[in-house]
DNA sequence: CGTTAGCTTGACGGACTTCAACGATAGTGG
DNA sequence: CCACTATCGTTGAAGTCCGTCAAGCTAACG
């Protein structure tokens, strides 16, 4: 399997993976700490498309090259995997390339759900869905603290607003005791609140990424 | 290959092809008219992921359910395939299984730029991606003048806004010169500013979509 | 101790939504 | 053939949310 190929990589944070628009020769799996795929528009204005954690493959959708940047938000270890060696494992094994395939239709789906959130939902909205997914998804102790490795900037990147905005929904989520937060910790008090903001039913829109297992 | 299975349906204008979370057992491709996929959320708010047109495939990303409806813009004709033969081809021929995931990749890469798209751009910035790629994507004749198959409100609900700001937006375009519309018929006069607007450089974002060929 | 980068807060303006009314077009039934 | 009605597109006025510009604040680092 694709597990015993990869060879470990450790990227500094702000460090760059791979550039934009870069010949897509390797594809990844991250392992620890934080990465953001981002890219600049020809307005200069930046998009940061995904936030990825640790147990997330990525690159692999990729075609010729990568559309979009890959940078360590904060220091991280990854696998890489040579392309040619992806694709020639997925020619020969059936069960590689449909592994491929579903966890590109996972990608489609979360991509889709994502298109959804940030052109319905309001400012509050978008953050509570994304506090949410990080919640769900950063490796936490036992509680509802967790470490938000990213900071404001990349946040209103991701979700098409600015960083003023951001800081300000933030303190009015915190105002209103859906959250807490100093420095980069944020604790989540009342996460059906913040399902309702993100426009979630209870209990749905699972596996929003590329994750592992 | 698929073009041996697929059995011919037609279906009348506004009727459904498949339910919003129905159960995947076909998949589609569109051979005539126009196709829109739908999603109702928990606020009763519509949002329309994308528009097919002639030649597209469609649901073949689908994992147990389709996630999304699809409705017949105009009266549609097109190719219905089981999804338990499509994944045993791909389960025997490789190639059927790579053509599957690019197919994948390719909307995935769709859905990312239009995600950048409609985060960034302005309302005249997205109506003018639309036309553009419509104009791109459109059987048309000889010229820049092509038939849009819908409504305003299915071209608000698929980039973000009102039928009242698209109708707003489409009379500024008119005025500036850039297009000139008239029922349903619209002519891109100035393809150049369309793409100046929509955010795109002279020759790039091609085939947004699971086309043809 | 000074500097820098990131976060916060305030004031203002602009773009889009909302609510409302009006006009045009097509389809229906008398 | 002609109201009648429903649907869609257009236009106007008012309100809201977020972006922009600007300043202050904190914490980390040299």
């Amino acid at each position: 399997m694709l597990e015993d190929f990869g060879t470990a990589v450790a990227v500094a944070r702000d460090r760059e993976i791979h550039g934009q628009d870069a010949a897509a020769e390797s594809c990844y799996r991250l392992l620890g700490g934080c990465v953001r795929t981002v890219r600049l528009d020809e307005g200069g204005r930046r998009h940061v498309a995904e936030f990825l954690l640790p147990g997330d493959f990525f690159g692999f959708a990729s075609a010729h090259t990568h559309d979009f940047a890959a940078q360590a938000v904060s220091d991280a270890a990854l696998l890489r995997y040579p392309r040619r060696l992806v694709e020639a494992l997925a020619e020969r094994d059936g069960s590689v390339s449909r592994r491929l395939r579903e966890m590109t239709a996972r990608d489609l789906r979360a991509a889709c759900f994502r298109l959804l959130a940030l052109t319905r939902n309001s400012a509050a909205g978008r953050l509570a869905g994304l506090l949410h997914d990080m919640a769900r998804r950063l490796p936490h102790g036992n509680q509802d603290v967790i470490d938000l490795p990213m900071g404001r900037t990349d946040i209103a990147d991701h979700l098409g607003l600015t960083a003023e905005t951001v800081s300000r929904t933030m303190t009015l989520l915190k105002g209103d005791g859906i959250i807490w937060f100093g420095g980069t910790t944020v604790q989540v008090r009342d996460s059906a609140a913040l399902e309702r903001l993100a426009g979630i039913q209870p209990g749905a829109e699972p596996e929003h990424t590329n994750s592992s297992r």
